[in-house]
Parts: structure tokens; C-alpha cells; sequence
DNA sequence: AATAGATTAGGTATAAATACCTGATTTTGT
DNA sequence: ACAAAATCAGGTATTTATACCTAATCTATT
């Protein structure tokens, strides 16, 4: 029997799945927690799963940044990332933040069931997504980000113009412009469009 | 047992969601579609669901556009909206197109569970969401995007600016200007960001 | 053949966003 | 207490985006 810990903002899902491990028998889900903060609240006292099912995208802690923090903190804890999307970008930052393995939301059951399975076994699993990757390197380190550019972020998903969010925020619009600049150079895009796109592929703002 | 379709394009959502409906009794899934026009195509020569639960944002055909093409050709058919997003505009856009009820897919299981068996008994349900739309006048009619403005609307989820797009789709950029100048109407957006966000929440693009 | 509607595209003016500077103040680590 | 780093904000120039015109061309319908 293996257990797992789910991770993933939405509860439907979460549940569902559960039920559905359930069903399939091998697995026993001994936690489920609505973002990453919760999960390691939760491993501070209690007994570990052996692997943690991980969805990318959520609030207050993402996949990727618990992750690394896992991989920091208990580095035998085995991550499979869930994730409904198949963009290069997300897969690299899930794999190099130290998950185990990528699985699509798209996915068959049978095709979790191996996965998980393969992970628990050799602690690895080889899929389809992940080789497509070729010797591009990593920028393994995170993207950091302040509070201020984080708020800023939250607004720029927005229509309003950096003079409304000057307002909002309480700050000078050359501020503001700072911050777009700052992005920019560090999410590596072009645009505002840019900001925008990395902010909810990343669950930064949700959609 | 009230006899159910799911639709949703994630594999692993639905396969997961019939294995709590098991479980949780009183259900029975006997089809599963992952967009609207596999469900259409099945129920041409098959017995009905007592219940549809259909997603919002699909590819191939929509959530709206799938529950008003069956308030047209099968009006009995009780449809139950399940999307990710607590938008007031994708509320609204499901509930004018005809769903019985519209469900988050942060809801717990019991709630999923009191509403389906609601919109079985009565045709319809109580929720927190949908009364939130005050007096406010549906615009029932859905928004006619055509084709030009589809391919516009992935490019403008890009970096790349109108001189680009105008390139890339061997027009003029002052017809490009054109598209974005009819979509801010359309759509009752103020930026090329509100155009962004309306793409994506709508599952016009995908993230 | 005439009307309506959609598509394409030009003109012009203003507002917003981008790029790349600079420096003052505040926080943080040691 | 000191140095390093982050935060906030001003200057200036260029590029994009937005708003609101007009009009030629094509298509479908009556």
C-alpha cells in the first residue's frame, strides 16, 4: 500500500481523486491539503507519505515553490507533479525544482497508477513529456520576487493603466514603471502581455 | 439512482469525479465526453442522462455553446454547470445558456451532491453564486467572434505587438488595429490586458 | 440591381508602455 | 555601526496602444 498526500486547490478534484485511488486499491491517501503551505504545515508533525501528488498552479504556495522547499527540507520526499497544462516553461521549472515526474490532468488513471508506482519503486518514471526536453540548460535558481512586485502583478492582470495602479497602491506611477521593468528583465518577456501570461501560467493570479 | 454525463476535457477530473459518484452512492455515470461535441454526438442514438455536468471551458466546443445548443434541441436535458472560475461573466454566460445550476470545482462533494439531486427533483437549484447578478440585464445573446478574431485573439496573448501580428498574419496593421478596436467593443473590455483575460477565462486561448 | 453587412485599411491625435538613465531613503545582514 | 541590498522615484526618448474618423471592396440576400 502506498500513501500519498494530495496537493491542489481544487477540492473537487482532490477528493475525486482520492476516490478514484481509492477504487483502483495500492493507494491510500492520508492527507489532502489546497496549496503547498498547508502540506508542509501538515509534514511538521505528522508521519510522511510516501509520495506527494503536486499541482502546479496554486494559491498562496505554488507547486513549484514547494517543491524546492521540499527538496531542501526533505529531500527523500518524493514530488509528482499534476498539472493541466504542457508548456515547456512549467515542465522545466516542476522537473527542476526536484519533482519526481509530470503527469497531465489529461492523463488515463492507468497512466497515474504507473506513475505513481514507478516513482515509489525507482524513484523516478519515465514519461512522454519530460525527454522532449533537450540540453537546454536550467536556470535552476527561482525567481524571486518582492511582495510589491507580487501586488503589482495582481493589478497588471488588469485593465488598468499604471497610473490607476499608482493610485491603488498608494505609490508613485514611476514606481510602478519600476516594477513593470523589473519583471520584465527578470520573467525574461517583452511585455505587459508577457507579465500577464507568466502570472497565470505560474498560478502568481489566478484566472 | 439518478443517471449522469460528464463533460470535461481533463481525463483525470472526470474518470476521477465517476469514481466519487461510486462511491458516494446514487449516482450513475453512463457516458463521459471531453468537450461538447463528442456529448451531442452521443446522445444522438443513446438513452439520456437524468443530469448533464458540463465544464465551461473546452476545446472544440465550449460549455455555452454546448448547453444552448441543447435548451434548442433537447430542452429537458438538465444541465449543471462545473467551471474553475468565479467570474460574474462566465456565471452569467452558462446560466443565460440555459444550465440548471452552476457549481465551482472548489466545492466539497456533499455540495456537488445536494445539487444534483436538487436539479434532479426540481429543475433547478440553489446556489451562492448565481443570485450574486443583481438587476443587471443578461446580454443573452453571446458574443459573435469571427474568425479573424479568433487567430487575432491567440497572437494578442502573445508578446508580440500589432506590427508583428499584422506580419505573421499578412495584413495591414491598421487592420489588426481594426480587430482590436472591434474586440474592446465586443467584449466591453478597455485594454489589450481585458482582451487577454477574456480569451483566456473563456477558453478561447489557452493558458 | 440594390441594400446591408462584413472585411480590410488609411488618417490623425492622444494616452500608455517600454528602455535606460540617475539618485535618495530604508532595510537587512554582520 | 557599517556595508550591501532593496525600495522608491525622478528624467527623457522612443515605441505601442487606444479612440474615432472615413472609405473601398467583397458577399449574401432580397
Amino acid at each position: 500500500m502506498i500513501t500519498l498526500a494530495l496537493v491542489d486547490d481544487h477540492t473537487m478534484l482532490r477528493k475525486s481523486m482520492a476516490a478514484l485511488l481509492r477504487l483502483m486499491g495500492g493507494f491510500e491517501v492520508i492527507f489532502q491539503a489546497s496549496n503547498g503551505k498547508e502540506l508542509i504545515e501538515y509534514l511538521e508533525d505528522q508521519t510522511w507519505p510516501d509520495l506527494v501528488l503536486m499541482d502546479v498552479s496554486m494559491p498562496v504556495m505554488s507547486g513549484p515553490e514547494t517543491t524546492r522547499w521540499l527538496r531542501e527540507h526533505y529531500p527523500e520526499l518524493k514530488v509528482v507533479a499534476l498539472s493541466m497544462v504542457r508548456s515547456e516553461n512549467t515542465i522545466i521549472r516542476m522537473m527542476s525544482s526536484g519533482a519526481r515526474a509530470y503527469l497531465l490532468k489529461d492523463a488515463e488513471p492507468e497512466e497515474l497508477v504507473r506513475m505513481l508506482e514507478e516513482v515509489h519503486q525507482h524513484g523516478f518514471a519515465h514519461n512522454e513529456m519530460v525527454p522532449s526536453l533537450p540540453g537546454r540548460t536550467v536556470s535552476s535558481q527561482p525567481i524571486q520576487l518582492s511582495d510589491q512586485e507580487k501586488v503589482y502583478m495582481q493589478w497588471v492582470c488588469s485593465e488598468k493603466s499604471h497610473k490607476e495602479i499608482a493610485e491603488l497602491m498608494q505609490l508613485s506611477p514611476r514606481t510602478i514603471d519600476g516594477y513593470r521593468d523589473s519583471l520584465l528583465k527578470k520573467l525574461g518577456v517583452g511585455s505587459r502581455v508577457g507579465i500577464v501570461m507568466y502570472a497565470l501560467q505560474h498560478g502568481i493570479v489566478a484566472l
